[in-house]
This record gives structure tokens, C-alpha cells and sequence, in this order.
DNA sequence: GTCTATATATGGATAGAC
DNA sequence: GTCTATCCATATATAGAC
């Protein structure tokens, strides 16, 4: 027998994920989040005693749906190329369904990376992930139909390609409008993936 | 005759500029900059009427630090590849001597685009900036010695490379602990830097 | 579990003496 | 210009009825 009504913990932790994206935890208001999720303050403080430790459960939430369904990718049996464009496509695109939860991250990173550092043991994921992408990158280099870079380096490269238009959408798009350039935003952002593959692959490819 | 000690609203600004960037606008507690200014709450309200104007004023300033000496280098008379190359090593190095700095814009960005929109007039020197610069990259493009990219989207991607570990280093440094891997900041900097150069030319000349 | 009412603390801002 | 003391709004958190 399910229980199809949605918790009242689950309502409160909906409306403080919205709240704490969208305002960081300094930003944000507790009675703010009671009306988004149409109960009291009272409520909040019963479910999770204080504001930070609701921050808390939201910021491993927030993690949790970053690390997306990349890892069947990393794992699949194409090229490396094709594993690489794959990831490139589907990492912007989701990165791009909120971007506001990336800046959320990064905004919290900042402040406090010990925090975030206590919480790295979410990234075993990312760990394997990384270790065995690297792998296929090197095995291609050692073929000699790969220009050799620094793996670390090259992952941070990479992550730089992929993270930073979502992270910055909204100076471009106030940036355009500036200079009076009108642009599409969906098919500007599907080109941007488009060019951020080719860019990869001319770099990459001997 | 110059005044050689620095005014009070001097000595202000440069502890709210300390404190904002740290802890951002939401974050920032007046008392904090004053404590760090050495005078007490009432003055700084002598010489900014509010926290909000006083943060204008310090935001403003801190978009002017991130516009480094690199217009002088766009406006050179070197080949396209080298003019590249310098803008990737001095804006790494520039944002890396003060990271928390791109990321409190980041953050500041993100929570108001509109804000930073009206202020975009500070961009007038980055608008030429890109004009000049992607002019030169066409001419390279139209002679056939470089692959042909949407000026637009490379510089974005350029920005992606150059912006994104000066932005997420408090995470990366994490990471490494957690990799268990040593690495000595430094060297590992200059090799990002050399590693992102090398990139963008085997993604650009044919 | 859910509500109202309230305690307690803190932060931004001001008044007014010097 | 600089200080002390204080106002006032607001935020988190709790007590206690239902």
C-alpha cells in the first residue's frame, strides 16, 4: 500500500530546496520557506530543529542531483571521443535545466569548503567515474591518436567548458542585450554544445 | 602638499570590500566591517547612509579590479595565437591572486543580473575589448590558418577556461585531499596555465 | 502533528553629546 | 568627525494549547 500523499517533511524540504537555491542559506528566510510550503514556522522546527541543519539536508540533496546520469555514460563501451561528446551534451543540458542550482553550489563552496569537503565521500561516484574516463583517455594517448595532456588538468579543462555558461547564463544574457545582440536562447545554447564538442575534439585529435 | 594618511572612508571601504567579498552581501555584517575598519557602526553610516549603498559602491569597485591590464595586450600588435596566449596567462594568474573576489561576483551576479546589468556601462572597455579581439581571430580565420568557430561561443569557452578553476579552487583543493593526491599548488597552476594555452592552439590552428 | 503566541537575539539605523 | 546609547524591525527558535 503507497503512500501516494506526499509527506509533510517532503513538502518542507521542496519548498526549502527553491528557497536556499535561490537565496543561499544567508539569503534565506525560514518564513519564506514555511509559506512556500503553506505550513508555520513551528513545522520547520519540528522536522529539522534548526535552519541549519535543514541547509544541511538540502545541500546534500543539491549535490545528489548534480551528479547526474553521467556515470552510465562514463561507463558505456563507445570511443572515448563519443564518450566525450556524450558527456559534454548531456552535463550543459542539465546543468542548463537549473542553472540556479549550480551558482547555489558554488555560492555555498565558497563560503565554506570544509562543509563541502566533509561531504565528499557523495562523490565516490564522481571518484570511479573520473579514474575510469582518465583511463580510456590515456589508453588513447599511448595509441598515438590523442594529443597528450595532463589528465587532472585536462579534467579541469573540461569541467571549465561544461559548468561555466550555466554558471554565468545570466551575465550573457544581460551581457547581450547590452550589446544589442538578440540571440535565440535555446538554439544559442544548443550551438554552444555543438562548438564546445568541436573545440574538444580539434584539441584532442592528432 | 599630498595627504599621505588615508581618510576614514578610505579605511571603510577597504574593510567592507575585505568583509563583502568574504561573506557576501546577505552575510556581511556591518559590525564586522567596522570592527575591521576600526571604527565604530555610527560612522560608517556617517559616510554611507546604508549598508545597500555602501555595498554599491564597494561592488562597483570590485568589477573594476577584475579589468586587468589586459586591454593594453588585446590592443597589441602580436599574432592572434600570442595575444591569446597572454590573456589566458595574466587573467589565471590575476584571478588566482585573489579568488574570493570572482567568486563574490559571482555569487553577487547571479542573486541580481539586473544590478550588475546597469552597471554593464563599466564594460564599455570590455565590449571594444571583444570587438578587437575577435576581428583579429577572424582575419585569421578568412586567411584559412585557424579552424572557424562562432566568435561568439569561443568566447565563451575561452572564458569557460580561463574563469572556472580561479572560481571552483577552494573545491578542487578539496578534491586533491580527498585523491590523496599532493600536489604543489603552485607548480600545478602554471601547468594549468601552460596546459590551457597548448589546448586552445591545437583547437584553433589548422 | 499542527497551530498561536511569544521569547530572545541580532542587525541596521538614528539621536544626540562631545 | 567621532563616539555612546538606543530604537526598531526582523529572524530564529521555543512554549504550550489543541
Amino acid at each position: 500500500m503507497t503512500q501516494n500523499k506526499v509527506s509533510t517533511e517532503e513538502i518542507i524540504k521542496n519548498a526549502a530546496m527553491e528557497v536556499f537555491v535561490e537565496d543561499g542559506f544567508d539569503g534565506a528566510r525560514m518564513q519564506k520557506i514555511a509559506d512556500k510550503a503553506q505550513v508555520n514556522k513551528a513545522m520547520l522546527h519540528y522536522y529539522f530543529s534548526s535552519k541549519e541543519v535543514l541547509f544541511e539536508k538540502i545541500l546534500i540533496e543539491a549535490c545528489g542531483e548534480m551528479l547526474p546520469e553521467l556515470t552510465a555514460i562514463i561507463k558505456g563501451e563507445q570511443a572515448f571521443i563519443d564518450k566525450l561528446k556524450a558527456f559534454v551534451r548531456i552535463h550543459i543540458r542539465q546543468q542548463l535545466k537549473n542553472p540556479k542550482l549550480v551558482s547555489f553550489i558554488f555560492r555555498e563552496l565558497n563560503k565554506n569548503p570544509e562543509r563541502m569537503a566533509s561531504q565528499l565521500n557523495n562523490l565516490e561516484v564522481m571518484k570511479t567515474a573520473y579514474t575510469d574516463f582518465m583511463n580510456s583517455y590515456k589508453l588513447e594517448v599511448e595509441a598515438g591518436k590523442m594529443h597528450a595532456y595532463s589528465p587532472a588538468h585536462l579534467f579541469i579543462m573540461i569541467q571549465g567548458l561544461v559548468d561555466y555558461y550555466p554558471l554565468s547564463k545570466p551575465f550573457y544574457c544581460a551581457f547581450m542585450k547590452y550589446m544589442d545582440e538578440a540571440v535565440e536562447e535555446l538554439t544559442f545554447e544548443e550551438k554552444l554544445i555543438d562548438q564546445t564538442c568541436l573545440l574538444l575534439e580539434n584539441a584532442l585529435k592528432k
